[in-house]
DNA sequence: CGCAGCCTATATGTCTGATTTAATAATCTC
DNA sequence: GAGATTATTAAATCAGACATATAGGCTGCG
């Protein structure tokens, strides 16, 4: 609290609603509790109510909170929350993840990633393959420590997604890049990337390009448990 | 347009944001098209500006639209759409969802559950298997034709899927789920339930409670591809 | 002729404060 | 004491004003 917003001027309603929702996720708030009344709240945090109950609706349409009439707005229990939303993500991860949530992170992308990329395999078409080629080049010629080459990784993945043609499954894929964005950053603080992550992308395209969808799942399977074992979180199955 | 809505009272905002929300997943207003000015839309629904513009939080909260200082709100690429969210499934469904919609969920689910089915073999304690158990005789007893079948059938995966102890994996099950409840009645208004899912989901419970991962994930994948053939779309590999 | 930088119109963003509604809690009746 | 009634409270809605950021046009220079 009181700390002065000298700069940001505008642009506070997305600012409130995410520093709430990261106070909910980090447990500043328990499930059950209630937020002190809006007018209440408004006054605290120095904006109106107006922008405050947009913030609050923000966080409800994301599971967060529930509020009705007279009872008050309270924070939901933590199986109603849209974990997968990207926001809520990108929340999780500001506040210091525990590591049970990475955990069931990897566990779920251990589950997807290989399926997809066996889809992939499948009903990749040659646009696909160009532009995760040209991706994959990116990533071997800038390397994985700065952002052009990140960037390149993401691209490469996001193209693979789309490859499969599963609306749902982009739209999964997509809420977890962001996160696996996130998490490389940690995986940067801690060691200085000990193993060379480019033979294994280079083997899943080879799967992709090949129309290969077991090699494909196999080899996606061996990436993301790659990954997985940079994050210091090796007590997986 | 110009639906009265006499006995709602309240409980404007929720209504006009679903209303909104399926208007756009349906196509009534096509990606990158942009909504009328608030002050415009707010006068047409006869509501305050105040109400609509919440409303459009909400939608925003689900990547629907993207709204910026004047330039309007638009209608985002359906790319960023969040199709997992609870919301956003209940209302794709609301509109008569196109057999691509139906058969990317169950190709998710061929993915997600299965796997799901295999973590639960090897977590699940004592109290989950009284659960399953309880919701299984419910189910057998009732049948899958009244709603007091249905529940217990929800019930019966959900408990499941709590025994991963994966928190993703269980966000991601309950939007599927929500889902899953809507498609069945689809299925009721076809035909007139030609299988018993019965044998399945003991079969299910069965590996499960004997702690045999690889045969629950075949368990789990027989079940959803049987529940998918009832659906009347079988051109899935 | 083309582009950089300023300018202005406009739609969203924000604020204030009053009013209405619904759900809880206290009260009252039988 | 059980059930119906009223009081209370906080959210929900409304109305109208002001602030601000930015798209798109304008200006002027190279």
């Amino acid at each position: 609290m009181s700390t002065r917003q000298e700069a940001p001027a505008l642009r506070i309603h997305g600012t409130i609603a995410r520093d709430l929702g990261i106070a909910i996720i980090a447990g500043t708030y328990a499930p059950g509790e209630l937020l002190p009344g809006d007018i209440a709240s408004a006054g605290q945090l120095k904006v109106s109510r107006t922008a405050y109950r947009e913030a609050v609706r923000i966080l409800a349409a994301k599971g967060l909170v529930e509020s009705r009439p007279k009872a008050g707005t309270r924070v939901s229990p933590m199986s109603r929350w849209h974990l997968l939303d990207p926001d809520v993500i990108a929340w999780s991860l500001q506040g210091q993840p525990g590591e049970d949530w990475i955990r069931d992170l990897f566990e779920l992308r251990l589950t997807v990633e290989p399926a997809a990329a066996e889809l992939a395999a499948r009903r990749r078409d040659a646009g696909d393959l160009v532009e995760m080629k040209a991706a994959l080049d990116a990533m071997a010629q800038h390397g994985l420590a700065v952002p052009e080459g990140q960037a390149a990784d993401q691209r490469f993945h996001h193209v693979l997604m789309r490859a499969t043609r599963n609306a749902h499954l982009i739209s999964l894929s997509s809420s977890i890049e962001a996160a696996v964005a996130w998490t490389t950053i940690f995986k940067q603080r801690n060691r200085a990337l000990p193993r060379d992550p480019m033979p294994d992308h280079v083997a899943l395209f080879d799967a992709v390009a090949a129309g290969k969808p077991a090699a494909a799942r196999k080899a996606m399977t061996v990436l993301v448990r790659g990954a997985l074992s940079d994050t210091e979180l090796s007590f997986l199955p």
